[in-house]
DNA sequence: GAGTGGTCTAGACCACCTT
DNA sequence: AGGTGGTCTAGACCACTCC
């Protein structure tokens, strides 16, 4: 058991996943096959459990197989097709295409809470929030318009930040650290100021991403992020 | 360093993680800082170096922070909201939150592949292809209009199947081992068609899923998942 | 050369499930 | 009792980076 491991190119726990992967997708197993044990696995690859270990256990993070204590390891179920979606800053999106972003402020303003929005800041009524609301352009075009709630507790000079060469999640994020954040996805059609802002009619259909985030417990802000259908659209991939 | 470790409710890695994650969202360390490296972290908790290793792997690829060999562990730039989205079987998500789940059959036929279509399937134009165009209702009300091809080398009888009983999600899961999807997520308007099926107007925005999915290299089969805006929503969530 | 992370081992104890 | 996975150790060698 004593090889010289080479630790080459290609990990050894890499090439017991990579048998696993292979055997799966290609069919040999099928969901809720019982996959070898671990020390099965070992004995094969001539590695010692612990490596074997490790290589199921990114494989069950993976999604693709279910370990059960006691009894084994399976081939998992594959009825979600789950994969990481990513919600970025819209700068580093834009830039990471090799096109030119430009923020236009159009509004940067004290409001005061609603009964909603207080609820939703866990703060009372009428309390002060601050609200932005600014058009993201990709190459001169409207892409996003970012309709912002901010608490004053957790960034108390927002109202004085260029927002021409920072974006407010950056600086957000750097103020509040990030504990949470919650959002949803949904099909809408634009209000009839953001219509007017993106450029678009008022019966053009919006992909709009609420979000909320959290920082130490407290809520930091809010945000709706509308983007014509004609001109966005989130993608993603599965790899088994 | 031999301690008697109780293995008790909390395994020790996960209490290295735990103090790294407070402490970063707690904002004791923020984005770009050093972080105590493994040989401190294992001094700190008497725990061998393989135990913290494997904490701050996982934090490594929960994306919290990012490891650099020879020089350190950093706190990452969370920049990037990223959770799991998970697009999963519209019969599974319906009787997960208890409700009933209807399949209506509007079209069940061999047709042939366009030009195009025939390029993702890696057929020639005109090679015969399966089309179903199935509306899901959710406690009466329909909520998707599922459109789908299907390659028939890979599913050949798909034409004979009772999707009263079984969604094709879940039967192509089946015959076909999934080895890679990639899919989209925008918003348009439905198709004429659709919004007869789905019973809203011509200009009620949808937010459509496509889907393409791949077994061995070929291509199994590829969808168009028109949900009414009004009734559909995605859903995540992001932990630090 | 000293410090870092990346990997691997050959044992170990435990909890759990099946028999 | 015997097999399974879940965790942990105290070493080890390597590749890499910084000084």
């Amino acid at each position: 058991m004593s090889r010289k491991v080479p630790a080459g190119p290609e990990p050894q726990y890499l090439k017991v996943k990579n048998f696993l992967r292979e055997g799966i997708s290609s069919g040999r197993w099928v969901a809720g096959d019982l996959l070898p044990s671990e020390a099965e696995l070992g004995g094969q690859f001539e590695l010692s459990r612990m490596t074997v270990n490790r290589a199921l256990r990114e494989l069950t993070q993976e999604g693709l197989v279910e370990r059960v204590q006691g009894v084994g390891t399976f081939v998992a179920q594959l009825h979600r097709i789950s994969s990481t979606l990513t919600v970025r800053d819209v700068h580093d999106e834009i830039a990471e295409r090799g096109h030119q972003h430009e923020a236009r402020v159009q509004l940067l303003e004290k409001t005061k809470a609603t009964a909603e929005q207080a609820a939703e800041f866990g703060l009372r009524a009428g309390a002060v929030l601050f609200h932005s609301v600014i058009v993201h352009l990709e190459n001169g075009v409207a892409i996003q318009c970012e309709d912002r709630l901010v608490n004053p507790a957790c960034a108390p000079d927002y109202l004085a930040l260029d927002f021409a060469s920072t974006t407010p999640t950056n600086y957000l994020l750097q103020v509040a650290p990030l504990s949470e954040a919650r959002y949803t996805i949904e099909s809408t059609l634009p209000s009839d100021a953001e219509a007017k802002l993106l450029g678009i009619a008022r019966r053009d259909p919006c992909l709009v991403v609420k979000r909320t985030t959290y920082s130490h417990g407290q809520t930091v802000t809010t945000v709706r992020l509308t983007h014509p259908g004609s001109r966005y659209l989130l993608q993603g991939s599965f790899q088994a």
